[in-house]
DNA sequence: TTGAAAGCGCTAACAC
DNA sequence: GTGTTAGCGCTTTCAA
């Protein structure tokens, strides 16, 4: 068999047995590994199982959504696993109508269709604005890319605002437009919202590469962080530890949402209930934030 | 059709038709964007035209190549995708014996089994050491991960050597371990380095991320970069922008290779004939090198 | 324990 | 054009 370079033909596999060895991933982005580690864990846990991979990226297109999740079913996958909880209604209904253990990540606020691993979005904005509530800001923004249909972005955003008010503070200030979040946004973005609103002395940003550009802007306009402005991200990039000063964020344990995910498609394969787990995200404080 | 959601099989129309909609994609690490972008770009591409892709990630692991390798082509894909032109013997045995098309990405320095797109590594390492040449450093080393499976590392390691000997300067100093290229390492790598080689004015880090530990490690010994010392990377994180001093790095365009492998691909089918492409990569300057 | 045969759901080739 | 049928390479079932 290994002389004659003889390979199976899986297609045929698939078509005459009861499982088809592929797991259908459905994820909004590829970009700069806000998905990637994700990708990494799951596919090398479902590696020991013999399940391969089939990838598709909507790039937070409900269009594309409903469109790559048909395609992917066309492949009569073993299981899909999906960014979000937050669906085209047709997506919802493909998903299940096909039958399929459906497993959604990275967000567990919302109805799910089957099985979820993922995190509170609200608690985890909340959580921010607390840590620079605590840290004595008085006037906060929430800044970044935020994409029409990226239900999690707004579901932080939700959480912080709903942490001042009850924190008694002046309402959230919103920075945020529907672009990738590339570090120049983030510059743009910074200088835009203090011209307007100079008295800001806290900044939540929508993701840890955004706080990269905020940063190089406040540090070219003068501002000190965190004296003059305290800046938090989210997603614990690596080079965040290396900023100056160092970024304070928000740790998702991306790898932990793989392995989990893919326990989990193996146990909805042998026919195990469905389950939602929370993970926790860790907030990583370093100098970025005012100390207490 | 949509009413009914009607999901036609694609396992039976790959079994029964010319054609399997597939291509198989082999990665060597999904670790922070590395591939994450070639990837990003080349599924979209595909998607016009109703390309499905089936990921594979090897982790550097030789045996993993084969088994992966293996396990792709059992599912008869209309073509294969992978990263580097240097495989165990095996993997180009099978890759040929397939009869699909192959296109190597990433590194077009060896033998080609068909069609390739990408950079020359041994130039890349050459230019990074001119680089640090031309703006006056005379000690320079090699630092990073570097994975015993990684040949385009080691390309641009010996490119850099070459550049140093035929300057006439001190041997290249290496400062590496097999290990996944994080900041830490570098932080550590920078230290082992200048303990023992207190003279080294230009450090080639093997990554951006590696680079940006080396430069909190710097900053920590007290030492100026770029007066004390130069450091350059590679592969241009977003974040590299956003660093003090900023990092200077080697861009490649992974959305370009991404979306030329595609167009290979696609002309591969079409029985077009094979090619291979060699990109250009630009030498970003920013702050970390000294200017002439 | 081993072998033969049906059939998975399509595509493509052929006949009408 | 439209309709029918063989067959892709396996898995599974059933017979020997």
């Amino acid at each position: 068999m290994d002389e004659l370079n003889y390979v199976p033909n899986r297609l045929a596999g698939g078509l005459s047995g009861t499982r088809s060895d592929i797991v259908g991933v459905v994820v909004t982005s590829l970009y700069h590994s806000e998905f990637a580690s994700i990708l990494d864990a799951l596919q090398s846990a479902l590696l020991k199982s013999n399940l391969q991979v089939m990838l598709a990226n909507t790039r937070y297109d409900p269009d594309q959504e409903v469109t790559l999740v048909r395609s992917i079913l066309s492949w009569r996958p073993a299981a899909v696993a999906i960014i979000g909880v937050d669906h085209p209604p047709k997506v919802t209904e493909l998903l299940r109508a096909s039958g399929v253990p459906i497993i959604e990540m990275w967000d567990i606020g919302g109805d799910v269709i089957d099985t979820a691993v993922g995190m509170d979005h609200t608690a985890v904005g909340a959580a921010q604005a607390r840590h620079l509530i605590e840290r004595g800001c008085k006037s906060l923004a929430f800044l970044g890319s935020m994409r029409d249909n990226d239900a999690r972005a707004q579901k932080r955003a939700t959480g912080a605002a709903q942490a001042i008010t009850a924190a008694g503070l002046n309402d959230l200030v919103f920075a945020t437009r529907p672009e990738a979040g590339k570090p120049d946004l983030g510059d743009h973005l910074a200088r835009e919202l203090l011209s307007k609103h100079p008295g800001i002395d806290g900044i939540i940003c929508n993701s840890d590469v955004i706080a990269f550009g905020v940063l190089r802007a406040l540090k070219d306009l003068g501002k000190r962080v965190p004296e003059d402005i305290s800046v938090i991200g989210f997603g614990d990039s690596e080079a965040s530890s290396c900023m100056t000063p160092s970024l304070s964020t928000v740790r998702p344990d991306r790898q932990r949402i793989g392995e989990k995910t893919a326990e989990a498609i193996l146990a909805r394969i042998d026919d195990e209930p469905s389950t939602t787990m929370t993970l926790d995200c860790e907030l990583v404080t370093r100098d970025s934030t005012r100390s207490i």
